[in-house]
DNA sequence: CGCTGCGTTGACAGCATTCAATCGATGTGG
DNA sequence: CCACATCGATTGAATGCTGTCAACGCAGCG
């Protein structure tokens, strides 16, 4: 439930976003950046703890995130959930869906602003020649999604946080934003199952790599202390 | 290495090809039917064990995959070999890049056949108004490889290789193929390298499930003779 | 016939899960 | 202000699964 929308009537919006440079329009020209906001329904602000969408809902759109960090998990039959993503200002949610309706639910951690891209929208942007910008955004969620899933398979839990860790630090790194500053609004036992542990394995791992002062762990961010030993221990795979 | 290649002058490729159902093409009116060959370039055979590309080529295309397989894999710094998939027709290869080189590499595991969708492809594909199929593939990528992970994540070795079967038996039947005889060109070694765990691992589940006459496998094949066993092993994922 | 590549089987050690107890922070009510 | 409950996180002990190392089986091939 949105709190508050904005429907696009500000033609600036996109050249003034802070994330511009790691959206569609980083590839937009002058005119396309003009004419980009028309396109973009704008939700200034999703609350905390609110979804942006659940799992099962007609899904006609995307969302490219502004702002905030959202999650995303979907539920099988039995009542186990699975993480399946963190989503950082940049990445684009939403895009996994089948005959229409949404395969996952999307629930901000933290105060968030998205776009709304909808069916149209991807229309229009084919128009003013942005189609395969968009493509190769889809394909960078897809290596990303790629790196993850071998971090993710072919090593110990030890192994398995770091290069969480690496690969968060590197997106930040991305946004312009400190390396070894990690926000952790999630909590860690959606960490643990975004990393397929329990999260007792977890909180072993986190509490040995803190003996050592590899990071520090507090409740609401990660701190890294020495980022080439964290390499050493994860998946030698480009971050 | 192709052996042989047709630049698409025959204008009812795409209306006379097997795969035609699994394909873009699908979402394709006759219009639309007759303009697309013209925008693909059409691999006719990629011998077993050749290449498609590999990982670090300059990746101006995707490959739709019309009959064969085709496994990707990526190589670290280390020399440990990743497999990221096993594709059947109707999938797309090759979407997974950045900075406009290839990601994986893509090698055929039996004699295969591919279109070529180059990036001038993409922008005509927009042009005939088939950008919404597009996207819509790529969401149903997306989503494939979502389930994957969940599947590699949360589970045993012999949940994995359930799962592993149950998705692969579900492509095949939307392929229209029998969905009980699982074709497997590729080693047991790729197989337990991409179900994330050791050689040695698989090979005592499928031992298991064959003393329990759930599967039974070959070297060329697996057949799955209790299918609603082997759902119940796996994860209770949609397949 | 022996070689080689690939897969299977066995024994053992190590790591992750499970179950359970404890701790700390937060919030509520008396 | 303190007692208490609650939720998230940490730690401990024991079981069980998976990786490692090694031996063996088997098919294809020169």
């Amino acid at each position: 439930m949105p709190a508050s929308e904005n429907h696009g009537s500000d033609l600036n919006r996109c050249r003034q976003c802070p994330t511009r440079r790691v959206c569609i329009a980083a590839a937009a020209n002058e005119d396309q950046l003009n004419r980009l906001p028309q396109h973009l329904r704008c939700i200034e602000t999703v609350p905390s703890g609110h979804h942006l969408f659940y799992a099962g809902d007609s899904a006609n759109a995307q969302y490219h995130v502004r702002s905030g960090m959202v999650k995303t998990y979907t539920i099988n039959a039995q009542g186990d959930e699975y993480v399946t993503g963190f989503y950082l200002p940049g990445d684009i949610v939403g895009v996994v869906h089948s005959d229409n309706c949404h395969a996952e639910s999307a629930l901000a951690l933290e105060t968030a602003s998205v776009c709304e891209l909808n069916d149209e929208a991807l229309v229009q942007l084919a128009e003013i020649g942005l189609t395969t910008a968009l493509v190769k955004r889809l394909a960078v969620s897809a290596n990303t999604a790629m790196r993850q899933q071998i971090n993710l398979q072919h090593t110990s839990a030890q192994g398995r946080f770091a290069g969480f860790c690496m690969m968060f630090s590197a997106r930040l790194s991305r946004l312009g934003r400190c390396p070894t500053h990690l926000p952790t609004p999630m909590s860690r036992t959606d960490i643990a199952n975004y990393l397929g542990m329990t999260l007792e394995s977890l909180s072993r791992v986190i509490s040995k790599l803190q003996a050592t002062k590899v990071v520090r762990a507090k409740r609401d961010h990660i701190e890294i202390l020495k980022p080439e030993t964290l390499k050493t221990l994860g998946l030698h795979v480009d971050y």
